[in-house]
DNA sequence: TGTACATCAGTGAACGCGCGTTCACTGATGTAC
DNA sequence: TGTACATCAGTGAACGCGCGTTCACTGATGTAC
């Protein structure tokens, strides 16, 4: 966290940066991405409408930095659970990631709508943007590496073809292929556990919390053998 | 499908409402449920601006029976599925109802992400309309009522108190504990792989077929013993 | 079968709104000598 | 330390757009007698 020296100019075009993703951030919170206006930012900041583009050119631009963000807040909040487990916690490690996405996206219901929901009409997002999803799958990864793992598959039917699993066997190198399978449908169990509760498809009154640590205990088995 | 005696006055009507909801329809196709626009409908079936208000009162109502539609689309898609296998094949029945699901959502990504998605700004679902969710969870239900149930859970952590899963046991009553348990997370699974595929978060070039198939086959496992 | 009236689909102009972006400008802050 | 110039943040008016909804109206279709 070194500062760069800045020049006072620097210091604050940086800080009124901050502020119109501030701004545009608590738009995203209360409609959704569709929600965010330059011009909603410009008079919540007290500003003129135009001045905005002194710092972004155009509205794609403010998402693309929001959304560069969002990822940044989860990856973080992701990295900073796991690794408070010790090393040899295996178990543990794997659990703090499954309850830690949850916890974000509980807490930013709307920022995961942007990262993980449907593409926003009009807005293209740059290709330079990774996928959000791999953070998940590098960290757990590196507890598969770390983890002796067991001679074969809990199930032949995560026996898969390698070719079926390239792109994710480049993200989570040296991890066997029934492991990736198991932990792609892991990852689609919980992005459809955690979206489908953000969005009020599942039983308002059932218990969403026992039924969440249920499910990463049943993957958490058959990652780990 | 006994055709109710309609004068020619409600014939057209009925049609052009019919009209209005494929024009609302092919925008959301292509920019999804923010994008719809009455006007933009107007325009498409050639008439003025205003007189779709003599239709659907308002935008939201527009909306709304697009929905249900949709929903009911769906439902038809999943039920005509099942009932084309024969009975006593549970485990064919319970795969048809998987692989349905996720070919009508391929062929109707947007509406899937009207009925599944994130809430459309602005709009406000009225009360009377069933998650769409339920009615596959039902089909599932009426399988496994079908279906010798083994003696117990396949895995304990499936094996939660009861008041975890009040809502659901209401959806699909006379189904043990833990086939609800399973059937959620199986639920769950499903959805994240299907809006994970469609909203492009799984990698472009691994088998997304073949993935899929192979987690149905885990969870049909599971549910049958 | 014909007439008088009511119903209702559709028109076109208008209201009032919000949006992203451009542009010529003012005035303060920084830089070079 | 002081002066001359360049940089740059911010302004306010404007352009051109699309939107949902209202309203008084016209003219065709249906209904009652």
């Amino acid at each position: 966290m070194s500062k760069p020296r800045l020049t006072p100019r620097e210091r604050v075009r940086a800080e009124v940066s901050a502020e119109i993703l501030d701004a545009a951030h608590r738009q995203l919170a209360d409609g959704g991405a569709t929600h965010i206006s330059l011009r909603a930012v410009a008079r919540e900041l007290g500003m003129a409408s135009s001045a905005v583009h002194r710092y972004f050119a155009t509205r794609d631009d403010v998402i693309t930095a929001l959304l560069l963000r969002e990822y940044t807040s989860l990856a973080d909040a992701l990295t900073a659970a796991e690794a408070a487990v010790p090393r040899v916690d295996h178990r543990g490690r794997i659990e703090a990631l499954f309850l830690a996405e949850r916890r974000w996206a509980l807490d930013h219901p709307r920022s995961w709508g942007l990262l993980f929901g449907e593409p926003v009409p009009g807005y293209a997002a740059p290709e330079a943007t990774t996928d959000p999803a791999t953070r998940f799958f590098q960290l757990l990864a590196a507890v598969s590496r770390d983890a002796p793992a067991p001679a074969g598959p809990p199930s032949e039917v995560f026996d898969l073809p390698p070719q079926a699993l390239l792109v994710a066997a480049a993200i989570a190198p040296g991890v066997p292929g029934w492991r990736l399978a198991v932990a792609m449908a892991a990852g689609a169990w919980m992005f459809g556990s955690i979206s489908a509760e953000l969005w009020g498809h599942l039983g308002p009154h059932d218990d969403l919390e026992t039924l969440y640590r249920a499910g990463v205990q049943h993957w958490v088995s058959l990652l780990l053998g």
